[in-house]
DNA sequence: GGTACAAATGATAGCGCTAGCATAAATCAG
DNA sequence: CTGATTTATGCTAGCGCTATCATTTGTACC
């Protein structure tokens, strides 16, 4: 027998304290902690006692370094998620905390091989046991695949399935598209125009398809120009569709942000705001309600989207089944900036 | 009940496979990666050669687990910080990620008693190193005590010095609300108005104290209408302030959501900004750019407070010594939403 | 050559958990 | 009554690192 050295206790009650005080082992809290069901109900009931009454919280370090697992979920965002950040964060911790595990934020550029090397690097440091990966980086090149090679669990937000990625909640952007074109259509618009977003975005090219097939089928003319989601090219987007003889008299904007753009480009030229034209966004951002007029958007539930896309992660990364299919509902939410077609 | 069952063992290589490699005990490999001096440097470039070789990186939980700390930082925010939570994110993660930290977000409520509860919670789960707090949050009364009594380290961001916190990054928004008030005097304003943020904040009433002390200096008068930092105050605060039969030609709403609210008010009376009135926010959040007319503001570097707040907090979990006292320089940024005073 | 001291490196005990295997007690089949 | 099962619980070897202490080797000085 040799003398053990007294070590600094830090303060936390551990597992053996737990174990000292309920009068059993280790391995029958542990049994608890991991919810086995093989544990009698009486001693499990004075385990959980010990627990209460000494506060005690497994370490999170310790049952990562035994289990392999680090009980963390890395976010991987872009600043064009800005504005809907904070509702995406708020379902994806609303959902993980009660399952025990954190969430870790990772801002990454969207450039195709610096996006790849962030992420993958990412990954190795912080040994985060899956991610969730918002779009427009979601849809990086090559990203899915060098994620899958690495055999990190993931799963995506998309406007359009991903191969590579197993787990994406997709939303039906095409027939939102649609829903925005009925939406004018209803409203006795027949000149419809569109500020497109980039080209190279699942996303953009989805909205654009619907809205175009469902405003020719309704009989209305579409004008284009092209967008690449930020304010200033809504503000040019718009300009060039105002700039035009028959100019047309609702104007569906990719994004928020650049439906912000087009109002601005309407203001400018002294076009009011619904009664000249209508305006309708998407996305269903922070912004809409702060603008003037209010933004009639597309209400895309991002909190929710988020937290069903974590939920696949998790059951990914446990190994569970998969939960029930997630049906993203994207609906127009009629605001002001839209009223009936004006008589020119 | 079930158990989730651990994972089976990874490739990853360990520290002991590198001390294999470069023919040294892992002790010495541990030195290197610790970047102790007393290693020959000749060692130490084989030690390093392996480790590029097998692409090592240190299990951040093992290193955890024997040092006692996480590693982990966490970012308490709530929706207030919306829109300005994107910049405080990159800011933070650009700051920690270097120094090998990683970022857990926590969003919390703002109620004196949940947030307490919510917050001492969330650092007993996650075993984070610190905290960095942003406001309206840090400014929770008790907050500040009760993490003290944890003996959890914590940098907040705040508008006036919080006793209890000893890091915590200031901006001087008293001088800056001086600042709004020149900024209109300079314009000819003499007739201003203030919708003001919740009467129990610091960074409100030290903006209002600012602008009202200026504007009096200046010859000007000041009404005042409450507000709560939202959006509907706003519009509220406004209709009271440009009912008045003298209304004021120049507004300052104590942040940007609300001045998005003046702008809504103003456009629903006519009111042709800045023609007729001159509106000023606070924060320089992404929106001022997106309003028409685009909002002056006071722009407040979020990214570079949350990365000073990282880096502060960084050094009390570590012991270093203090980083250079942080000035936040608050400045008006004019847009288009001021203009010179009207006539009458 | 011997002593003192500094520099470089190694052996190993934890850190607080999980989980494989062992054991003890209770129940059951024949 | 005995061996076979089942149920409840304990013992302990890791998980991949850090850091204490010991050991070895090199160097300076008298």
């Amino acid at each position: 027998m040799q003398e053990i050295p007294a070590r600094p206790r830090e303060g936390d009650p551990t597992i053996e304290d737990v174990a000292a005080a309920a009068g059993v082992s280790i391995r029958t809290v542990s049994r608890v902690l991991n919810k086995s069901p093989k544990v009698n109900a009486e001693t499990r009931a004075r385990i959980e006692a010990a627990i209460a009454a000494l506060n005690f919280r497994p370490s999170a370090r310790a049952r990562a370094l035994a289990m392999r697992r680090s009980f963390l979920i890395g976010l991987i965002h872009n600043d064009r998620n800005a504005l809907v950040l904070d509702s995406i964060q708020r379902g994806v911790v609303a959902l993980t905390a009660p399952r025990g595990y954190e969430v870790i934020v990772h801002p990454t550029p969207l450039e195709a091989e610096a996006a790849i090397r962030d992420v993958l690097g990412f990954v190795e440091r912080s040994r985060v046991d899956g991610l969730v990966i918002l779009p427009p980086v979601s849809g990086v090149p090559g990203l899915a695949e060098a994620l899958a090679e690495a055999q990190v669990p993931v799963a995506a937000l998309s406007a359009v399935p991903i191969a590579g990625f197993a787990d994406v909640i997709v939303s039906e952007e095409r027939a939102a598209g649609a829903q925005v074109a009925r939406h004018l259509l209803d409203l006795g618009h027949r000149r419809l125009g569109i500020v497109n977003g980039p080209a190279d975005t699942a996303s953009a090219m989805e909205r654009r398809a619907g809205f175009i097939e469902e405003a020719m089928r309704g009989g209305a003319s579409v004008a284009e120009a092209p967008g690449d989601y930020d304010f200033a090219s809504g503000v040019a987007g718009a300009e060039q569709l105002l700039a035009q003889a028959n100019r047309p008299t609702g104007i569906f904007a990719a994004n928020d942000i650049m439906a912000a753009g087009v109002l601005k480009a309407a203001a400018t030229r002294g076009i009011a705001v619904p009664a000249g034209l209508s305006v309708v966004g998407f996305d269903g951002s922070l912004v809409t309600r702060m603008l003037s007029p209010a933004l009639t958007s597309v209400l895309r539930p991002f909190g929710d989207m988020a937290a069903a896309a974590a939920e696949r992660l998790i059951a990914r990364i446990e190994g569970g089944e998969a939960p029930q299919p997630f049906d993203v509902e994207l609906r127009v939410v009629a605001a002001e900036s839209t009223g009936p077609a004006p008589d020119f």
